[in-house]
RNA sequence: CGAGGAGUAGCGCAGUUUGGUAGCGCGCUUGGUUCGGGACCAAGAGGUCGUGGGUUCAAAUCCCGUCUCCUCGACCA
């Protein structure tokens, strides 16, 4: 049998999710592994739900008045040292060049770990007058940061992400948009990918090198653990001072500007798998799914058949549907597989009997569902198309939610951890207990809730400062 | 860096204990029959056995060195 052993290792789904994750992930052909160790090389199928990525957030962000913008791959190291807290964070994980042109350079290059130092000396250059404030710019690009360990997607050395950086004249103002930006990516979650997400501020602990404040959203999958899956960082004016962000307000002084950064990556893709997938493999999304719906001929080689199945191919595209129509000569049943697999959401089946009664077969990727529809009904198409979206988020946010545990001590938190939950309990502030909850639970702060419902803290027992939801994480 | 495991065809593996000149499944190529849940038949192509040395008439197999990768523990979008 073809896959007998891929069969079997999705079958492990539910004891060792990690490793079927990796398997779906380079089995369907979304990557491949790197000639360089915990690099991945991002293959069509793959890049094109990046594609959609993309595509979606950069329409948002216009909307937020986000110009895109490009910045160089390499760093001067000086530029990383600038900001202390930024090159102290950084320094373990930064690939540095040291020779070029068969030479050794005079001063290392950093490969760009993230783009606050580059871009904040331009931004220095490029911002003169408050009339140039707020400014707003986005860069789509790879960073390098050189992790111990790698899995694809989740955490990989190199990665492709969006990072925006702004500055503002005031404090509040950036503070406030570092927020909005939060909203932006939290909406993009819900909508975009229907996964359910925490948002929230991290602990000082898990912050942004270099930042004020760090905020993150939070997804949790299949296996309980939470993946961050983006963060905002008001970095108050400490890049804007290390690298003279200066302009002259309206009073007349010279004032230094208030930045903030915000970015999702490729990892993006990693948690879309990690929520929707299943025992058949990938369950995608509809709007960021590169193939929305899949047509697939029955007995082919009949009279019409293929004919028909390009005319509704037609049709669904016209109708707006990213739809292709499998002609391969490979076995019905092959296609059915190959493309549950694949989690394309909609598969449309057409074959002789379905033409001669004006007919078409609907299956549905996240239940297996099928059900008839007139032939050449896009309408049909879309609507499940929609229904999909909200039931997969809506099944995700009910997970979630059915998973969210509350804890008074430590082996309620443990205990909580263990199956598979994020745990939501006091906590006093103090980065002992932090610590001291890492190392009894392997569970980290994931991010402060809004509210403050917990009398004491979890660990130490004294009056708690923050509700926190605690998890393991990837 | 600490502990464990593995390197043999594109992929997954057997063969190593007891040396005898390379094998299986999948995939791939060609032709034919098929096609409503991973079809079948036939014929083919494809390997410096990670790498360097040693022992031997003879090494994938035994000995010494070395490199790489994977899993688990400390950092991280």
């Amino acid at each position: 049998m073809a896959s007998d052993k891929f069969v079997s290792q999705i079958a492990d789904i539910e004891t060792d999710f990690p490793q079927w994750y990796t398997d779906v992930v380079v089995k369907t052909k979304l990557v491949d592994y790197g000639p360089v160790k915990g690099t991945m090389v991002i293959r069509p199928y793959g890049y094109a739900i990046w594609e959609n990525i993309q595509r979606e957030l950069d329409a948002r962000f216009k909307a937020f008045g986000v110009e895109n913008a490009y910045f160089p791959l390499l760093i001067p190291m000086s530029f990383m040292t600038k900001e202390a807290e930024h090159v102290e964070g950084f320094a373990p994980e930064v690939a540095v060049v040291t020779h070029a042109g068969g030479e050794k350079l005079a001063e290392p290059l950093v490969v760009r770990p993230t783009s606050e130092t580059i871009i904040g000396h331009m931004f220095g250059k490029w911002v003169e007058s408050w009339r140039d404030l707020p400014l707003r710019q986005n860069q789509w690009c790879n960073v390098m940061r050189w992790e111990k360990t790698t899995r694809p997607f989740l955490r990989t050395s190199e990665f492709l992400w969006q990072e925006g950086h702004s500055v503002y004249a005031s404090g509040e103002e950036a503070e406030q948009e570092t927020l909005s930006m939060l909203r932006l990516y939290e909406s993009f979650a819900e909508k975009t990918l229907c996964m359910p997400v925490l948002i929230g501020r991290k602990t000082e602990k898990e912050k942004f090198a270099g930042a004020v404040a760090t905020y993150g959203m939070e997804a949790m999958m299949h296996d309980g653990k939470s993946l961050q899956a983006g963060t905002t960082h008001y970095m108050g004016q400490n890049f804007a001072k290390a690298f003279g962000v200066q302009f002259t307000d309206k009073d007349g002084t010279l004032k230094y500007g208030y930045t903030m950064s915000y970015g999702v990556s490729t990892r993006l893709i990693g948690a879309i798998i990690m929520t929707h997938g299943d025992q058949r493999g990938l369950v995608l999304p509809p709007p960021v799914a590169p193939i929305q719906a899949v047509i697939v001929p029955i007995a082919m080689k009949k009279e019409g058949v293929l004919e028909a199945c390009f005319a509704l191919g037609k049709t669904l595209e016209k109708a707006g549907v990213r739809v292709k129509v499998d002609d391969s000569d490979n076995s019905p049943g092959w296609k059915f597989n190959e493309w549950e697999m694949k989690g394309v959401p909609v598969r449309v089946e057409l074959g002789p009997r379905d033409i001669e009664a004006n007919k078409m077969l609907l299956f549905r990727r996240d239940t297996c569902a099928k059900e008839e529809a007139d032939l050449g009904d896009a309408a049909a198409v879309k609507t499940l198309l929609a229904s999909i979206s909200s039931e997969l988020y809506a099944k995700a946010k009910a997970r979630m939610q059915s998973r969210i545990v509350a804890a008074k001590d430590l082996d309620e938190l443990l205990g909580g951890v263990n199956a598979g939950n994020f745990v939501r309990a006091g906590w006093c502030g103090e980065r002992g207990c932090e610590d001291k909850v890492k190392e009894f639970a392997q569970a980290t702060a994931r991010v402060l809730a809004e509210d403050n419902s917990e009398a004491f803290c979890v660990c130490c027992g004294k009056p708690a400062k923050h509700t926190v939801f605690f998890a393991r994480a990837y």
